[in-house]
DNA sequence: ATGGCTAACATGGTTAGA
């Protein structure tokens, strides 16, 4: 929050029109710069502009009927906003890039992917390959990159609650791990490792089954930024309190901070 | 136990999420 300070923020809100009071809530005791939110599940007409500005944050939106839809608000105008993956006719509302301060941020929602094997898992490694040669050509332009999002991979076993009860699942499976492997491979960099985080820190957790009693999660909602940015993050933590609210997203944010001094 | 729960669209039951 400080000159000096970047902090950015993803959260898939699963609706924005359920979760605006948890999201004026969360914003009223949490400081951020950035605020990357995936699963709007709005048309850009319905998208609540006033109550958003009302908060102190202006920004930009790409949403649909019904699926997906982001949204990247932060305190400062963003300048250069670019909607979805340019030249990549992709009618799912899933990225959306802007840039504050000399940052790039790119907000991603990548596919669930539903099944290994199905077509919906193809359409996720295609999507992750045009989402790597978008990101590569982003960094060429951007030395301060910031990727953040629901990746809808856990990369890692220590990011699954029950390794051997997921092995081979979709968002563990060998082949998402490698386009997630490939996209670190440009230059980025995982920020929540930098630092010691608690055992068994999650990012979403199962509607179902008291799975957030239970700790019953996944960390799937991640914060990649390139080389220059990562060595200047000073801090990556899950905000799991709006998940014990009533009627939360099944997704927890993610914030993480960058010193931006010269 | 292949379920469990939530949201959108619709207004009963399907689709999708992860």
């Amino acid at each position: 929050m400080s000159a000096a300070e970047l902090t950015v923020a993803t959260w898939n809100v699963n609706s924005l029109r359920v979760r605006l009071p948890h999201l004026k809530d969360w914003l009223a005791a949490t400081g951020l710069d950035v605020l990357a939110l995936q699963e709007t599940k709005l048309v850009d007409a319905d998208f609540p502009g006033a109550e958003i500005e009302a908060l102190g944050l202006s920004g930009a939106w790409h949403g649909q009927k019904t699926y997906n839809g982001v949204a990247l608000l932060a305190r400062e105008p963003l300048a250069d906003v670019a909607r979805g993956i340019p030249g990549y006719g992709d009618e799912q509302a899933r990225v959306i890039a802007g840039t504050v301060r000399g940052v790039r941020i790119v907000d991603v929602y990548v596919p669930n992917g539903q099944a290994v094997g199905s077509d919906k898992y193809a359409y996720k490694l295609a999507w992750l390959g045009r989402l790597g040669a978008y990101l590569a050509a982003e960094l060429a332009r951007f030395p301060r990159l910031v990727v953040l999002g629901d990746y809808n991979i856990a990369p890692e076993d220590r990011d699954v609650h029950d390794p051997k009860a997921w092995e081979g699942q979709v968002h563990v499976s060998p082949g998402e791990r490698a386009a997630l492997a490939s996209l670190l491979a440009l230059g980025l960099s995982d920020v929540f490792r930098r630092f010691e985080q608690p055992e068994k820190s999650f990012s979403w957790w199962d509607y179902r089954a008291a799975a957030f009693r239970r700790n019953a999660g996944l960390r799937i909602d991640l914060v990649l930024a390139s080389a220059a940015l990562a060595e200047r993050c000073t801090g990556c933590r899950v905000d799991a309190t709006p998940r014990r609210w009533e009627r939360p997203s099944d997704h927890a944010p993610v914030l993480a901070t960058f010193d931006l001094s010269p």
